[in-house]
DNA sequence: CCCGCTACTCACCGATTGGTGACAGCGGGG
DNA sequence: CCCCGCTGTCACCAATCGGTGAGTAGCGGG
């Protein structure tokens, strides 16, 4: 069914060629790179193996044995690449910021991570992976995404300090815990304890509940 | 390796007998499920399939397509069994609950759910692959799982009327949420956004924050 | 006693998986 | 010039997967 892509172009110079693949490894180790991130982000770490990466990378599965050293190193690949995270999503207006509380930083900071991670698919299966495996290589992706989060957070909060007498480390555990179960059951199923999670009508109401919680808490 | 299981004894009333099968078709329906439950909640959902559980039920694969119809039949019956879930875990006080506020009622509601997801493998593994999957197995048996929960909650709350001005469903919604994924994490890998998750010292501060969180809004 | 129904097992199928060794083709340095 | 190394391809391996058809073994009713 595919062996188009193997004929070796009997009539040469017509424009339909099979694009002949031109040597150069710098390319060829980015798209599979990118075959990878696109997979896992679109598929889910479930199918997600060196027969499907080579296949949507359009290579041979060997190279990704000799670029990367197998699946593991891959991974590692893209948890490496992870760090541009960060990067990307820093909105540059923290000079607003000066004059909140830790409250307003904290209910914005949990609202930005909410759409962050609603509009990071990535983001997400890797999320779900760390939940239903605890292997080496998740654990190191794992930690990858995790150092990723704490640094923006760290970037987003800047030097204003939490309250006395509030485990401000367990209580934004637990509000980042809500958020992310949030973002994951809305995506797998659109719904997670009876709360639709499908319109943004319902992501509304969803983050309003989030604002409560954190004000609550924090003033 | 495993050829022991299936030799004749040839030397016959000695103590070794190796367990000849009895013809009861009940009895080998309850040992495949038993086996299925047992695989999911130890093994998760990756490597949970037809032979996997028909080795550990040590029967063939053939008598789960005869006795559930294949795996999504048997998936099924695990998620019908799960009715069974809420009936356990009442812990039948409830005469003490009618001086409780809605506050204190919903703060006792999140440290039981707690404590029953962290004791209970195998809802949790089968919460983890509603967020990693969206097959159709996986619609009923988080169906199944969802109905029990809210099953549960609806037994647990009594005749309490929730407070007005807040949207306590959605309320309601984010603690389980953060519950639910404060659990995941937690037996997954031991931490969850920085707040380790291993001992009871660990837990205490979740739930404490946790109670903080609930207690923020309902008061 | 035997026969048939039913519980159960075995052998096989094609597909796919992760993994490896051998080979082809191009290009640059001796 | 030729040869060596690097890039890329292909063929093959054992293992496992879900799934099926045929056959065996034991129990109960005639």
């Amino acid at each position: 069914m595919l062996n188009e892509g193997v004929s070796l172009e009997s009539s040469p110079g017509t424009e339909a060629a099979p694009e002949r693949r031109v040597r150069d490894r710098g390319a060829t180790e980015r798209a599979i790179l990118t075959a990878a991130k696109g997979l896992l982000a679109e598929e889910g770490f479930q199918n997600f193996g060196i027969n499907a990466v080579a296949r949507r990378a359009g290579c041979d599965k060997q190279l990704i044995y000799r670029y990367y050293g197998g699946l593991d190193g891959l991974v590692e690949a893209i948890g490496a690449d992870l760090g541009t995270w960060v990067r990307d999503r820093i909105p540059e207006d923290a000079g607003g910021m000066f004059l909140l509380t830790y409250g307003d930083l904290m209910e914005r900071l949990a609202l930005l991570l909410l759409d962050a991670l609603k509009n990071d698919p990535l983001m997400r299966r890797i999320l779900a992976w760390e939940i239903s495996e605890n292997t080496e290589q998740v654990r190191r992706l794992s930690e990858a995404r995790s150092k990723a989060l704490a640094l923006w957070l760290d970037r987003m909060r800047g030097s204003l300090a939490p309250p006395k007498g509030v485990d401000s480390a367990a209580v934004n555990a637990v509000v980042i815990a809500a958020i992310q179960h949030l973002v994951l059951a809305g995506a797998a199923g659109g719904q997670c304890a009876g709360l639709s999670l499908k319109t943004s009508k319902d992501w509304e109401k969803a983050a309003t509940a989030l604002k409560r919680l954190v004000r609550g808490v924090y003033g």
